[in-house]
RNA sequence: GGUCCCAUCGUCUAGAGGUCAGGACGCCGGGCUCUCAAUCCGGUAACACGGGUUCGACUCCCGUUGGGACCGCCA
């Protein structure tokens, strides 16, 4: 028997996620408790998205709540390099053996194209991908458009008949129809792999022995099981968790849950607790106990005690048990330093300082005006949140679309956040300052407070949409149906579609 | 719409043919207490439905319903 072999993934285009965490504690003790090692691979593959900024934060949060792995791009090890990006050759060698043994096709067709195919295959009420259109193209044909220089990708060629019988470890076989599965693209136009290749390709030259991820790759297994097969190579076992879910059921989405976990870092939560928590979901121990240190959960970690159903990801019981951690395992001393690595510490509050200064009668000022900068979560009087004039009705749709706006943002400055303020009212055709009005309520929880984008700048953007979020709770949600016109719109303005006060 | 996955209290879960279906969060009530917490005690609350298999189904099989995921030159 191999040495057991494990990975986890992540591409670094946003703020590290919470499933990262998930899916990273899971293959952590699975690795652990059968001596076996612990990968770390970046899949930045999307030129378009990745960003090294991105790449960093994942090590940060990684650590951060407490894994370390044995192999990956900062570490080292005998697989490398660790970074898709740096593998690029390789994907192209593996991409040509597969042109060469008829598993994959040269295909010329133009997003337009594909565009168009989309659209009238929806409009038909025709189900299915890819059309085949450059499947069987005559090979001068395929030489002329290559010698001519005219952009193309390669497809995977899936027989079109038979059957694909995925043994997920937990979930027993489940069998696809070939028929039913397109030729997905293996390599883009800007010569980089998709997912699928790469993640193959990669698994297998780094003996990866059983691929822990979340359900939400089942559908894709078959044709990664083609291509092995296509390779000539033996998959690794597969195990498919269930997903992190929101509290209405749907997949965790930072629109309706804090899925950062530098979120939960900002917010005042404790790394082993957040841990802790995460090996709560799906999964119980043994012993039924519900705290427990990774070492611990290691120890008699068993991948088969895993249930099926997707966990809801519940803040509440999160909250109890950060307390727990909080007061069972700290002294006074203890929790004082963990309070100065998280924000009582130079390099936080005295950012507040030169705007407050002016403020100030007394040096017992500041702290009460700066209190949202350290609470978890804020209560809110709705009264409060309402502009002069408006109505309570009226600020609900007016948070939504901030939150819109602000989820287009990488940069997090306060330059930024004024800009995205300012286009908002555009939006709404309101004087800035209603607009302010609500958002500074939002984050400050009260009327009266230091200048709003500064200090949403220092809070930072997990904690400032979190804010924006309980905030459109407070005042009483959206709903549905609201909410799928507003982002219709919403998506739709500029083009003559802007809202008047008087609709809302 | 097509393919696939899933189904125990509101939530996280235990349960692997015979249990009063257990624990935890939350919620409610009570004790302790200068307040609030913490803590202790108690309570509320679940096997989605219908067929089988079986002496016996929460547990096994089938169907229905419900929920979810996926159908990108994103991962």
């Amino acid at each position: 028997m191999s040495t057991v072999k494990v990975r986890i993934a992540p591409s670094p285009t946003g703020s590290p996620h919470v499933g990262t965490a998930y899916m990273g504690l899971f293959n952590y003790a699975f690795a652990r408790s059968r001596n076996g090692k612990f990968i770390l691979r970046i899949e930045d593959t999307d030129q378009t998205r990745s960003r090294s900024e991105y790449e960093t934060g994942i090590f940060n949060a990684l650590h951060w709540i407490g894994l370390t792995w044995d192999e990956g791009p900062d570490v080292g090890g005998p697989n490398g390099p660790y970074r898709q990006s740096e593998r690029t050759e390789l994907y192209r060698t593996h991409a040509r053996m597969l042109l060469d043994n008829g598993s994959a096709y040269h295909c010329f067709c133009t997003p337009q194209r594909l565009a168009e195919m989309r659209e009238r295959m929806a409009a038909e009420k025709i189900s299915g991908g890819y059309d085949g259109h450059c499947r069987n193209l005559p090979e001068t044909e395929v030489r002329e458009k290559l010698d001519r220089g005219d952009p193309f990708v390669i497809r995977m060629k899936v027989p079109e008949s038979g059957e694909c019988v995925v043994h997920d470890r937990l979930r027993g076989e489940i069998r696809y129809q070939l028929d039913g599965i397109d030729d997905q693209i293996l390599l883009k136009s800007d010569r980089f792999p998709t997912y699928h290749l790469a993640n193959v390709v990669d698994d297998h030259l780094m003996q990866i022995t059983h691929v822990i991820r979340g359900e939400e790759w089942l559908p894709s297994t078959p044709k990664h099981i083609l291509l092995y097969r296509a390779f000539g190579w033996d998959p690794p076992e597969f195990i498919h968790m269930p997903l992190l879910l929101n509290p209405d059921g749907s997949k965790l989405s930072k629109r309706k849950n804090p899925t950062a976990i530098d979120y939960y870092r900002d917010a005042g939560y404790l790394p082993e607790a957040l841990l802790n928590y995460l090996g709560l979901m799906s999964y119980s121990r043994p012993n039924q106990e519900e705290k427990f240190t990774l070492e611990e959960f290691v120890s008699d970690f068993d991948i088969d005690r895993i249930s099926l159903g997707g966990a809801v990801f519940d803040l509440k019981k999160l909250k109890w048990l950060t307390g727990r951690y909080i007061r069972e395992n700290h002294l006074p001393d203890d929790l004082w330093n963990r309070y100065k690595q998280w924000r009582l510490n130079d390099g936080f509050l005295v950012r507040m300082l030169p705007m407050m200064m002016n403020r100030l009668q007394t040096l017992g000022d500041l702290i009460p005006a700066c209190a949202f900068l350290l609470a978890t979560d804020i209560e809110y009087e709705t009264e409060l949140l309402k502009p002069q004039n408006r109505s309570l009705e009226e600020i609900a749709p007016v948070l939504q679309t901030l939150a819109f706006q602000f989820e287009t943002r990488s940069e997090w400055t306060a330059a930024g956040i004024e800009r995205d303020v300012n286009e908002t009212a555009r939006f709404w055709n309101w004087p800035i300052r209603d607009v302010t009005r609500i958002l500074f309520v939002a984050v400050m929880g009260r009327e009266i407070g230091p200048p709003l984008f500064e200090s949403m700048e220092i809070l930072g953007s997990n904690m400032s949409r979190r804010r924006l979020m309980n905030a459109l709770d407070a005042a009483g949600g959206l709903g549905r149906k609201k909410l799928k016109a507003l982002e219709k719109r919403w998506i739709e303005r500029g083009r003559g579609a802007e809202a008047t006060a008087e609709e809302n």
